[in-house]
DNA sequence: TCTGGGGTCCTAGGACCC
DNA sequence: TCTGGGGTCCTAGGACCC
């Protein structure tokens, strides 16, 4: 998933920036094909076992009104909503809807920017943004018979925020015309690209809301937060960003696979086993690419949480199984095992363009 | 936290070079 | 050694997003 960026837009701008963002996504997938469950408390993650390491990927509105949401452990969610439906994910399902999704909306005359399985920037030249965005969430209701919101903006930043004041099912407007209105007294962490230790880090330095942020100076902003991060932060305050819509398929950065595994492990056989596999699905992953990777890295999550990683920049890029494998394997060796791991990761780099 | 998996980008220090 | 200034690469870690 791309990140929002700091950098400037140098293309065409279309007058609108759309942000279309599918409602419980996951879980109206599974609602919409087992009808029976419509109306009750669902929760979707992992193998849909509560007793295994897993975090909920969707819950449903009704699942969320007894304090459940996404990224929560299983085990916890169940235990505040004991009558939910747990599902396992089922992610070949989703692709399929979403594809459709994405599909019906390259019918709208507009350009559409996939940014994950439930969400899309659309860029359009309209003279009623409001209307136009109606006709999707027709329109995808029609291809579905799923829910969306949408959120129109002046800029990416301000649509998909838009889109939270939309949801559920609804279609809202902001731009620099109702920001300040809207925006000014909120957190800082209401922005897109700022998250709880940010907003933490920036309350402390006397930045609690969006307008003090927003009227920081961009050098005190860069000493204390990096040169990049501070003065963009600024900008996001203001609600300033990029508006150019790009339909340019994705090209990956990177390719990885990782395991959390329902017992820590603590035999090196194990360890290595397993890495080696872990570095098989991604030397096919890379395979797939059809380029070579230039770097490999290997990640451990010892227990009870720390997560250490080793890298290495290949003497060249390289599309062998064998030469990738003997890098993971390598970059292990780098580890001291003092520890249960909880989780083994690899992870491939293709070459910066 | 009982804390998944797959990604992206930024930061900072050290190495190395001119 | 009392040891400049800058650019770039490498690496580990952090934060964020879906």
């Amino acid at each position: 998933m791309r990140r929002p960026t700091p950098a400037p837009h140098t293309g065409p701008v279309s007058d609108w920036v759309l942000h279309v963002d599918l409602d419980q996504f996951i879980a109206a997938v599974e609602v919409a094909r087992r009808p029976e469950l419509r109306g009750r408390p669902v929760i979707v993650g992992g193998k849909g076992d509560p007793a295994e390491r897993a975090v909920v990927a969707t819950a449903s509105y009704e699942a969320r009104e007894f304090g459940v949401d996404s990224g929560m452990p299983l085990r916890l969610a169940v235990k505040r909503c004991p009558d939910a439906v747990l599902l396992p994910v089922d992610a070949p399902a989703y692709q399929e809807v979403s594809d459709r999704v994405m599909a019906r909306l390259r019918e709208f005359p507009a350009v559409v920017e996939v940014l994950g399985w439930d969400e899309a920037f659309l860029g359009a030249t309209a003279d009623d943004p409001e209307a136009l965005a109606a006709e999707i969430r027709r329109g995808i209701e029609e291809e579905t018979g799923l829910s969306s919101s949408v959120g129109i903006g002046d800029n990416k930043l301000r649509a998909k925020l838009a889109t939270g004041f939309a949801k559920p099912a609804g279609i809202y407007r902001l731009t620099q015309e109702n920001w300040w209105d809207v925006m000014a007294e909120r957190p800082t962490d209401a922005l897109w690209g700022i998250g709880r230790k940010t907003a933490k880090k920036l309350a402390e330095a006397g930045y609690s809301t969006i307008l003090d942020l927003a009227a920081a100076d961009p050098d005190a902003l860069a000493a204390r937060f990096g040169p990049k991060l501070g003065p963009w932060y600024r900008l996001l305050a203001g609600g300033i960003g990029d508006a150019e819509v790009s339909a340019t398929p994705y090209v990956a950065r990177s390719r990885s696979r990782e395991t959390t595994f329902q017992q820590d492990l603590t035999d090196p056989e194990a360890i290595a086993r397993e890495t080696a596999t872990l570095a098989e699905r991604v030397a096919q992953d890379v395979a797939d690419e059809g380029r070579p990777a230039a770097r490999v890295a290997v990640k451990v999550r010892f227990a009870p949480f720390l997560t250490h990683t080793h890298s290495v920049t290949l003497p060249a890029p390289s599309s062998d199984p064998a030469v990738l494998s003997a890098a993971a394997q390598d970059l292990l060796g780098r580890f001291t095992f003092g520890k249960p791991v909880r989780l083994l990761g690899v992870r491939a780099e293709f070459p910066r363009a």
